[in-house]
DNA sequence: CGCATTTGACCCGCGC
DNA sequence: GCGCGGGTCAAATGCG
């Protein structure tokens, strides 16, 4: 009778404490699997040391048993947990090891491409996990980009990076101009095969004015992504093989400003919304309003420095003097706030974190490239309904940013924002995830000093929202020239 | 009343 | 040269 109950908490517990995903699942799985009674009750212990404690204490005290029986009580009692606490930071620790490995590995890979690189023509794809996007790129059969897949796909936490650099086959004038006259349903096929996914495909097409396109997918309820501009829509248009109409965005945050955007439903799945910027904003962007704006800069930007240095490479601290891109990702706005923010941060050293417009139009070396960041989601995110920014993160790039910029209308609806304020008072009044977090960044930091000096508070949030939910795919690809 | 959105007309480039 | 399609303009309309 008593089993069963403590059995029950124990579960409980389990669920309150569901951080170090798959790695802890496989615990229960264990635990579940094993019906050795010993190892259940040695388990239970620890699992429910305050019920048990409390229940004892009363039993004692009705009983008038000694003071010293209660503390050693408590203090077996307390000892139990912590031993728990130390099996599960030794999980998570595993699971930070192993990520790091392939970051790391994956990070070596990239420099060899680099050095392998020439200037023209070539594709560079970075990608941290994947798993959910068939890129349209993979139908060239890259060797890199195979094994950076099978990489990814042994990763269980669905955490992991991979950077690919493989030469374009030269195309002729008429394919060109094929694809150039439908890079959007271009970019609608990728999405027909992405399952869950958010992306920014970035292109550049019209070199002799270094205009700049980006294009972002993501999933998104509402009609357009706040991504901390103001836009004045101008004009609508339902294009050829896509009913869903087009609409047309003017950026309206300074006067005269020429950037615009398109939006426009994926024909495939209705719920993910491709957004594409084009032009040069004249204004910086408003203070910590878009991760949107900051990844896609630090996509372009990185290309940028790529390009113009091709010694500079994604390893930290390469390119000093830069903010961390982590300074404008809040846990809710970040797609991926992840253990692999310092990755995100050693990218962004790297890039820089100047607006995507601004950098790529200052560029001689930008136009002719395209430049897309693709993240996925994870499929079987169990954090998603209650964390759901981990969901939908890409339609909200906004949430927690502290923006006054914020558009009254175009923001995401009511429900999702109340929905997010209630998920997040959920998770900092719950004091078990607060300190399996804890736990796991200390151990963290502690195991791996360099990449876990810039945890901050937004990463922690960042980590804490991550489980096996997101996947980032980054990529460059080479010239798309428009007219 | 002012501002944003809607929507039909118009412009322009490209392909045939 | 013509038609098509994407993009933009601007008057009409709606909303706070």
């Amino acid at each position: 009778m008593q089993l069963k109950k403590k059995k029950r908490e124990e579960r409980i517990m389990h669920i309150d404490l569901s951080l170090g995903a798959a790695a802890e699942d496989e615990e229960e799985a264990l635990e579940e699997g094993d019906e050795d009674e010993d190892d259940e009750q040695v388990q239970e212990k620890g699992g429910e040391i305050i019920i048990l404690g409390e229940g004892k204490e009363k039993t004692n005290q009705s009983y008038g048993k000694p003071r010293e029986d209660l503390i050693k009580d408590e203090l077996g009692l307390l000892k139990a947990e912590m031993n728990r606490m130390k099996e599960e930071n030794k999980l998570l620790r595993e699971v930070i090891d192993r990520t790091l490995k392939d970051y790391r590995e994956l990070q070596m890979k990239f420099a060899d491409f680099q050095q392998q690189d020439e200037p023209k023509e070539h594709i560079i794809s970075l990608s941290l996990g994947g798993e959910g996007i068939q890129d349209v790129n993979r139908a060239s059969g890259s060797k890199e980009m195979k094994e950076a897949d099978q990489g990814s796909d042994d990763n269980e936490l669905g955490l992991s990076l991979s950077l690919q650099t493989y030469e374009r086959d030269d195309r002729n004038d008429q394919e060109k101009g094929k694809e150039l006259k439908s890079w959007q349903p271009t970019v609608d096929g990728r999405l027909q095969t992405g399952g869950e996914l958010s992306a920014i495909t970035g292109q550049t097409f019209n070199p002799a004015t270094r205009k700049t396109r980006v294009s972002v997918r993501a999933r998104c309820q509402g009609p357009t992504m706040n991504d901390g501009c103001q836009w004045r829509k101008y004009g609508q248009k339902v294009a050829k093989g896509n009913p869903c109409p087009r609409a047309y965005y003017r950026c309206t945050v300074a006067p005269g400003c020429p950037v615009r955007k398109q939006v426009q439903r994926c024909l495939e799945d209705m719920s993910i919304l491709v957004t594409t910027y084009e032009g040069t904003h004249n204004h910086p962007l408003p203070v910590g309003a878009t991760a949107l704006a900051s990844t896609a800069s630090a996509a372009a930007n990185f290309m940028l420095l790529n390009e113009a240095n091709p010694s500079s490479s994604l390893i930290p601290g390469s390119i000093p003097n830069h903010a961390p891109l982590s300074s404008y990702l809040s846990p809710y706005n970040l797609p991926n706030p992840s253990p692999h923010l310092p990755t995100m941060n050693s990218f962004s050293n790297s890039i820089g974190y100047s607006n995507i417009f601004n950098a790529a139009a200052s560029s001689n070396d930008v136009h002719g490239r395209q430049l897309s960041l693709l993240g996925s989601h994870h499929h079987h995110q169990t954090s998603g309904a209650k964390y759901p920014w981990a969901m939908s993160s890409l339609s909200n790039p906004s949430i927690g940013g502290g923006s006054s910029w914020l558009p009254s209308k175009e923001a995401w609806n009511s429900e999702e924002e109340k929905s997010l304020a209630e998920n997040v008072s959920a998770i900092a009044s719950d004091p078990k995830f607060t300190v399996a977090v804890a736990a796991a960044i200390s151990s963290f930091i502690k195991k791996d000093g360099q990449t876990g000096a810039t945890t901050s508070a937004a990463q922690k949030e960042g980590e804490s929202s991550s489980r096996g939910i997101n996947k980032w795919k980054l990529e460059s690809q080479s010239p798309h020239e428009k007219r």
